[in-house]
DNA sequence: TTGACATAAACTCACTTTGAGCATAATCCT
DNA sequence: AGGATTATGCTCAAAGTGAGTTTATGTCAA
């Protein structure tokens, strides 16, 4: 760096982790059979990255992307091992958000459930304790913990923070930090690793996702992202619904009320609707106009206001 | 994207926006003259961005960087209109924090006071007011907002919300946000506008900047980055100071307190010291055993503990 | 028609976290 | 010794959260 004028020269591709949700299950948009996430070339012709990506997507998808957010730039050589041919490759990634998926048609990219990726990831109630297969990473883990004497203790404090076990919580945030240690623990594919632990993907593209999850997962806290994902009305169960599967984790029904409607960030419509059995529920919408105010939450700083 | 696998090729460059805290005044590391941050090509020598950019800034500013993360990846046309030369520019900033400046020697890049840059963005008790010229940036937004009578309430309610005015609060979180409506409205010499708010940078590395400043406000509030800037060991008052100099914000003494040691993240010492007059302060160190574990905060979902 | 079921929506209550300020302790300076 | 000055401890009300319970209003099946 400094003042060398030199080469710098790179391959420059843009990635997509590009979320939907649909029947309560969060889906990701995939290419080659559920083996990759979208992705292609930066063309000189794009605006800007976010612009060229934007049409690129409602091209593909049929609908509006909601949210955009870049997610992470990646160098081959921080893991994928890549060519040596002198000419780097710039992997520039991003997450957006979809209303709906697109019918399936011919040419359409596939839509996957993202917890075939990462079934340990979905810890709602009704999920199958078993696809998860926590029982079975634990076990692999404590002996990765345990094969090595003198990392041991330091290894086993890893592996219960982030996997919430001995009496830690489960923090649905660190998505990425637990495919990271399954994979230094060699339980990934990708890695060299054995095979059983979720669906593996082309290169890297797993660990690509696990980040937009996570992202996605702290940012649902703090910013009203799930909207974006909802149709245009919806009932107050089935926002909690979308929220449950997004982070993979049951809600508080009467809580989780309460905080969206002390947020005011939506209103009644005045219809109902007959869902299933039970009492009609209210239709709410989203209201955008608060959307600017209450866009960023808040501090935990104890300001002194004096 | 999708099959193509055409061109893509671009030059790739890194930024970074280094911060420092000397004297209760956060500082940022500069090239020329405090005119540009410091930047360079990415060699394929480097093992990874992260890698690359880390050995560089140890070199040049002797000392470890304990905190490095990625910022942002822009290409221009993002906003700088750059040359039509086919080849795109890809610029991929940072973020670092550095323990303390490196003595000015031959040769040695420059820090500068970040507010010299923002001073509207020092909202610290002692202040000048003047400096940061809120009341003036208030004047020429107002009649921004004026000139177009259609866009008027809307812009408004922008302005309101962004520099905290008319009975809106201050959030110190909106450093980006309130660097690009002043862009927007022409008040910052890059964009074509009148100078006098700030000293500007050469390209888009004051928004970059602005950026940096931003994540870290944000950071700080859910993980201990402050303590990466801070000495080994410190008073509590020390490290109050330097939050303040970061967030921009005077904060409550005892809350702060509360805050810090109901969180666990340092021991005493032992030692006191006698900084200038009055009782001496205990001293107190990090404690990076419990630095995973506090890693990452706590959600504010309502979960379902069943 | 009626009652069993299912879901919605409102309300309660104990407990924890915050914002704000006051009280006391230990130094230095004159 | 007495005042100034900073450190540290304590209190208290208000707001926010976790966990339920109660009441309302529909569908479905006997």
């Amino acid at each position: 760096m400094g003042n060398s004028v030199a080469t710098g020269f790179a391959q420059a591709e843009l990635i997509a982790v590009l979320a939907a949700v649909t029947a309560n299950e969060p889906r990701v948009m995939t290419v080659q059979a559920g083996k990759a996430l979208p992705s292609g070339p930066f063309e000189s012709s794009h605006r800007s990255l976010q612009a060229g990506l934007r049409d690129w997507v409602e091209s593909q998808t049929g609908h509006p992307v909601g949210f955009l957010e870049q997610l992470y730039t990646f160098a081959d050589g921080d893991r994928d091992p890549g060519a040596g041919t002198g000419m780097r490759r710039i992997s520039i990634s991003y997450l957006g958000l979809v209303r709906e998926q697109a019918a399936p048609g011919a040419g359409q990219p596939e839509w996957h459930g993202w917890y075939e990726y990462f079934p340990w990831e979905d810890r709602r109630d009704g999920a199958d304790d078993r696809a998860g297969g926590l029982d079975r990473i634990a076990a692999s883990l404590t002996a990765w913990a345990d094969s090595q004497p003198h990392l041991r203790a330091e290894r086993h404090q890893r592996v219960d923070f982030t996997f919430g076990l001995n009496g830690m919580d489960w923090n649905e945030d660190l998505v990425l930090q637990r495919y990271e240690l399954m994979y230094e623990a060699a339980l990934i594919p990708e890695a060299g690793g054995q095979p059983g632990f979720g669906q593996p993907m082309q290169g890297d593209h797993r660990r690509i996702l696990a980040t937009g999850i996570a992202r996605l997962r702290a940012k649902i806290k703090y910013r009203p992202v799930a909207f974006e994902i909802m149709p245009g009305s919806f009932t107050l169960l089935q926002l909690q619904r979308t929220v449950e599967a997004l982070v993979g984790l049951s809600l508080h029904k009467s809580n989780f009320r309460r905080q969206i409607d002390q947020q005011e960030l939506i209103e009644e419509t005045g219809e109902t609707t007959a869902e299933t059995r039970g009492r009609p529920a209210m239709l709410f919408r989203y209201r955008p106009s608060v959307l600017e105010a209450r866009q960023m939450a808040g501090t935990r700083l104890p300001i002194s206001r004096s």
